[in-house]
DNA sequence: TTGAATTGTGCAATCGATTGTCTAATTTTT
DNA sequence: AAAAATTAGACAATCGATTGCACAATTCAA
């Protein structure tokens, strides 16, 4: 009957606690916790036996044990859309950046964009007892109750990037309204007239805003507002070819696009090339977001940039202040700068 | 002096345990624990009851308490060297979409390329006590003892893409002669014969390997070799640009270039452009990756492509036998297919 | 010299879920 | 109907670190 048990230990072995090492100095786990954690009640003398003899039995401490206690992980949960976006990514090195500095891990969860996903990442990283959550909502994300796993234990929450008005929590975006705003006024400026918007899904504030941005451009310039030339779209690859197609082939194609994020200004390069549509010279385009590719496009593509760093950090700082009761956990939101990037696109 | 006591208490409430599902149906935790982990000593009256009062209460459990004591984590480790390079990003969303459908969590840890930060993560994963680490090795590292940190425990270990021969574990990668050898006869086949190689580290497999497949396409095709044409880089868009400037400024300039990644290929193309050397007129580019924008460069890069993907899920199928038991703790390298992408960069 | 204050440690409870062992209740076998 | 076997559930120990409290040893003041 022993054997079984027997074997079953060895899997994992080696595994050295604070117990092993109060034996070997002949002296108590409280004690040599409280070493580690250079606790004030220890003398020095102490603290040394215990931190060299740690060291030689090769200690490392068991977080899980620690975490169950403290009922604290120093771990924040990311939940985002799906990882191999730029802007994503670079948001995930943003957090991680000053989450690390500041001693949190971080553990990361993708929706793909898919509502059910984010209820799991939810339930995963509330299992895992992170501290706090940094969100960005998946596009298919229609019902936000999921979210109230956190909110009703308290646990702190910030969106960034793709929020919600209905989740009154804190917000880190960047200033979608200024860059649709900057894209619309720049094609004006270069004497567009007929400047149709590709916008996205339009429950999410982002693409509000910059659709919002775009009007108010063209209000302010006395240019006509086409509903026909205002489209939502998924924003897609595939579904901005067909939204290019809508429009170019229409009775009255536009002079100039703004379209939502450079994923679909891409499609719509493509598409005019396949045309033989000239870009700039028939058609003038200003995408969003300036992804990597964006600067080798051909021609070049004019975009609003935005850091997906910035933002990941900004939205980190704000956590953990919130986290650390450094402030209360307001209803904050942070609007971080975009600028225009001027590429051929729309140089003519 | 108690206030300070229950001012702290209200922090994280409402976090029903087993306990309080127990005190409700008027049984035991024991019950609770095995009716919800469907054990068999439990009737179906019980179990319902139990999940439904469960369901009734919002019990979510504490995976934290449930790991210390099975001393099994579900969670797998992931260290790589940037996220937001898309090879590893999609990497990684090959690990996750694997080890998710197998009901693992992920944690990852960016080395950002550098020794130290590595080891760093090494600790960070070791503290979550994850049961098995899935590794790609930054470009700075040179001594790799801190992963005996899992290997002196028995944590699994595969390494994926950036492998090195000193570690005897289990491997993932492409195959990076192939690719190397595809694309030097690629290149010879195309009438080059003053064919540069620009490698990248040479501690790390992959560059080998490429640099390897290339010398064979050479040798098999009796193109002579010349030292001087093949060069050690970084392979950042910086160093890209020097060497494209020291391979193009020589006496003898080559007609060909291959270079490992598709970064290096793009600041040659840049450098070209910059002086007038026509692509692929005067000098034939061959990349390594196809990165997203090696398709919309101008002219669009001929590249060896490589997935990422397959390459994440292979690594994470490997690991989860192992942590299973499924397949002894072997020493095994799987090799995954790549293909060349012929653009308009080689297309003379 | 005695009592008070300070300092350094140990004991034991605790976090929440799991699990070996024991007991009581029920069912089956003879 | 008695004995044996099966089933359902409770008890208590456990995982490893933390921490309130108790207590002994030392120092200091009166």
């Amino acid at each position: 009957m022993d054997f079984i048990t027997v074997t079953t230990r060895m899997k994992k072995e080696n595994n050295i606690t604070i117990h092993d090492i109060a034996k070997a100095l002949n002296t108590s786990g409280s004690t040599v916790s409280r070493a580690l954690n250079d606790n004030s009640r220890i003398s020095e003398k102490t603290k040394k036996a215990v931190r060299e003899m740690a060291k030689k039995l090769g200690y490392q401490p068991n977080a899980l044990a620690s975490n169950l206690r403290t009922n604290c992980t120093k771990t924040i949960g990311v939940i985002i859309p799906r990882i191999s976006r730029y802007f994503f990514s670079s948001a995930i090195t943003g957090i991680e950046e000053y989450a690390r500095e500041k001693g949190y891990n971080v553990i990361i969860c993708q929706s793909n964009d898919q509502e059910e996903r984010e209820a799991d990442c939810v339930q995963t990283l509330f299992a895992s007892r992170v501290d706090g959550v940094i969100s960005s909502i998946a596009l298919k994300t229609n019902n936000y109750d999921h979210y109230k796993t956190f909110t009703n234990r308290n646990i702190p929450l910030v969106f960034f990037d793709r929020v919600c008005d209905e989740l009154e929590t804190n917000k880190v975006v960047v200033d979608d309204f200024k860059g649709g705003f900057l894209a619309a006024e720049h094609l004006i400026s270069k004497g567009c007239k007929r400047i149709a918007h590709i916008s996205g899904p339009q429950h999410l504030n982002l693409y509000i805003n910059r659709l919002q941005g775009y009007l108010k451009a063209m209000r302010k310039h006395n240019i006509q507002i086409n509903e026909d030339q205002i489209i939502e779209s998924p924003l897609s690859r595939e579904d901005g070819m067909a939204c290019a197609k809508r429009l170019l082939e229409s009775s009255n194609p536009p002079d100039a696009i703004f379209a939502a994020n450079d994923t679909t200004a891409l499609s719509i390069i493509l598409y005019a090339k396949e045309k033989g549509i000239r870009i700039p010279e028939d058609l003038a385009v200003v995408g969003f977001s300036n992804e990597p590719f964006s600067e080798f496009l051909s021609p070049s593509l004019t975009t609003v940039e935005q850091s997906g760093f910035d933002v990941g950090v900004k939205a980190t700082e704000l956590l953990l202040n919130i986290i650390n009761n450094k402030i209360g956990n307001t209803q904050e939101t942070i609007v971080l700068p975009v600028n225009l990037i001027e590429r051929e696109s729309s140089n003519r």
